[in-house]
DNA sequence: CAGCCCTATGCAACTCGTTGCAAGGTGGTG
DNA sequence: CACCACCTTGCAACGAGTTGCATAGGGCTG
């Protein structure tokens, strides 16, 4: 019952049409969401039967008809309902972690392997992430209101990002000196 | 797809019954996987069925009998090639990220209250694993093979603990401060 | 113009996960 | 004994989310 409210937050910072839809939560919305056309269709049809939103058919040349939604006023009243509510303690998943505490049930230079790999993709999306950041919100200190809080999202995207690499690192490092031991007290 | 090779993983640590792997879940490889006892009972019947697993109904007394679930060679084999495989790049899910980007669209001190509980949730929980480190890994530096494991996962806990309550204080002072603005240059 | 890709919307079928409930047994309390 | 609480296993129904495919128009290329 969150996408609801998740597509409300992105009609009202720009109404759109299904795709573009998808396409703004792969980039801004989704660091902390995702969501397939498919599952966005759905349930846009049902915002509209509920009255969350409403429709504008919009002919485009060159291009199939969008059906543009926008928030309606009882869209609006439902989601300001919904920022008051308290959260439930979230659940976090991850494969990952579930194979880094069974490492020793396999291969384990594979998995170091696996680690490394899922390293590098952080690396990357922290990268992203950084460029969004300089391109997007050169004067932080300046931000107010909608601004604000989307920067102070992708900082928090920014952050995750580090947690993993430090994580993995730290994984990785422990694994590597649990390989090749350093003896301290003597030496070869 | 992935339950299976959770409940494997924690077979392969120690056989068990559906409840107690239940339990387990939640204060061990739950750091990072959450799954209620009625799925895990599905799961472990689909596993039985493909022969991943073998069950030995124990008596108890005083309790009815339960049905202990242990590692059968192709579910080793089975967790041994799942633990190679790359993972793709996971997607993390929040609620209340979403709201903290809504946050405009909404009653703005209702929802700043509902990011410190959110903290408080946070800290409660870093606090408690904290205290499984200290007393289950009083000498982290010595720790081999699946030992090690499971302390470097539930450091990983710890570090996303600190992420949250990070990013959270981050949010909330920015909106301090957003609320009450330092004037630098000039002043009263 | 045939073939392919892009946009845009959507259906159908499936898996995953949650919620509510129940059966059947034991133990403890008033 | 009646009642409640608890343990263990499990069913049924629902909702969320993914995957594969379909349709229908337009543009681009050989």
């Amino acid at each position: 019952m969150a996408l609801e409210h998740a597509l409300l937050v992105a009609l009202s910072e720009q109404p759109a049409a299904g795709l573009e839809l998808a396409r703004r939560f792969e980039k801004s919305i989704g660091f902390f969401w995702h969501a397939t056309h498919q599952q966005i269709y759905r349930v846009l049809a049902r915002m509209e039967a509920d009255g969350w939103v409403t429709v504008e058919e919009v002919a485009q040349t060159g291009r199939p008809a969008k059906k543009v939604y926008a928030v309606s006023a009882s869209g609006a009243a439902v989601l300001r309902d919904w920022l008051a509510t308290p959260v439930p303690m979230e659940a976090f998943r991850s494969e990952l972690a579930v194979k880094m505490r069974g490492a020793s049930y396999g291969d384990r230079a594979a998995l170091l392997e696996v680690v490394r790999a899922a390293r590098a993709d952080h690396e990357a999306r922290l990268q992203h992430y950084r460029q969004l950041e300089a391109r997007d919100y050169p004067q932080p200190g300046q931000l107010t209101g909608a601004e604000l809080d989307q920067h102070l999202v992708l900082r928090g995207g920014i952050r995750l990002e580090e947690f993993w690499i430090a994580w993995l690192d730290d994984y990785l490092a422990a694994h590597d000196a649990a390989a090749h031991p350093v003896k301290k007290e003597q030496s070869a």
